[in-house]
DNA sequence: GACTGTGAAAGGGTTCACAGCT
DNA sequence: AGCTGTGAACCCTTTCACAGTC
């Protein structure tokens, strides 16, 4: 397939094509009139967009199992993140092997990192010492943080922090699962609570990726 | 402090006042004129909700290290899920203690669901098992389902998939990497392109988890 | 006086619909 | 004829501003 017009996109993104071509015009004229958009060549230009051409250096802080799972994803490779080195505060962990890679000692981050012009820092530590290994990062040149500690980081003007919280999306599932189990029952204690009957839109689906729950008027 | 103002809690939150107020009205009328709204009885409410006053039991399924960190992380509890089972394809795991609890055959993942009445449940393993664990979860009962799994789950009408990719997170960092990089440089290789500079919106935070990128008309 | 709840205005994103190119 | 690129219309969300209540 060489080619794909922005409609059978659309389709399989479940997106108005509308939409999908004025987004795509943002990136430029990369489509042929009468004739669609040329895949490969579609491919690479949002790719180059998103920075998935670039090699991206990044160190895993806390090798516990969270900091293993990631080590060992996949997906990351294949999206031009390259990881440079586990580091983990355990000397114990010091030197032992985690997806083919040995784990440093928390001594070594300010070295490894510029060493290898880390700018992005994954944070997999336990609570209590995320804040610090944030700052450390930080002093040491890494301007994106990802932080799945459940903590909030405080950063200097400059430095991206996105918090990745595994019990959100079970809560987005929970709030869903809830309306589904029985519009009688909810609306019984809804009213039970003195409060107007509210309905649940947006649940269907926009594209892959589902969006929040949200509680409309009615 | 028994009673906040919308405006302290827009604040806090980062958003305008009117809008958390806005929000909040679509809940019911948890305020009083003059006072403010009072914390505890504003909290149960939102709590109530979000469904998280229910307690919600799952199983994890695929007892890797993704599944390992998932059943030890303490904000599950917290939020009013109840891990009622772990479950792992491979025998040698069975029985095995991960988070105090044995992990569980996948021959008795049909009957754990039915005794403990599972709705939710966890996809840990890899891609490859993903779908057919999807489909045994779903034929067993279960209506909501979290994937962490690197593949696109089909399930029947009426189930709800979300998928957790753990390397998104990292492209919008490095996204916006990107775009910190020099502008030079990146008005230099747009134009290279021939395409039209474009600037990074949104990239501020709007509450406390940033937006994804957007890329918009200059 | 202080603060909520909410109509109305403003703003932003999405969709329509069609001009323009192949 | 077929499909992109895009101005204009439309619609939804956010913000303003103030009446209503404590």
């Amino acid at each position: 397939m060489p080619t794909v017009s922005s409609e059978e996109l659309a389709a399989a993104a479940g997106v108005n094509s509308a939409k999908l071509r004025k987004d795509f015009s943002y990136l430029g004229s990369y489509g042929t009139r009468g004739v669609g958009y040329d895949v490969e060549y579609l491919v690479y230009q949002i790719s180059r967009e998103l920075g998935l051409t670039q090699d991206w250096p990044v160190v895993i802080v806390g090798i516990g199992n969270l900091g293993a799972a990631l080590a060992n994803y996949g997906g990351f490779a294949s999206r031009g993140f390259r990881v440079a080195a586990l580091i983990d505060a355990d000397p114990a962990m010091a030197g032992k092997p985690v997806a083919g890679m040995p784990v440093q000692h928390t001594d070594e981050l300010e070295k490894i990192i510029s060493e290898n012009g880390v700018s992005i820092g994954v944070i997999a530590t336990p609570a209590g010492a995320a804040q610090q290994v944030c700052e450390r990062l930080v002093a040491a040149g890494v301007t994106s943080i990802l932080n799945f500690a459940p903590t909030v980081l405080s950063v200097p003007e400059g430095v991206d922090v996105r918090k990745v919280d595994l019990s959100i999306e079970l809560q987005i599932l929970a709030f869903h699962e809830q309306r589904k189990a029985g519009e009688e029952a909810a609306v019984a204690e809804a009213a039970a609570a003195v409060v107007p009957p509210v309905r649940a839109a947006n649940h269907g689906r926009k594209g892959p990726d589902g969006d929040l729950p949200a509680v409309m008027p009615a």
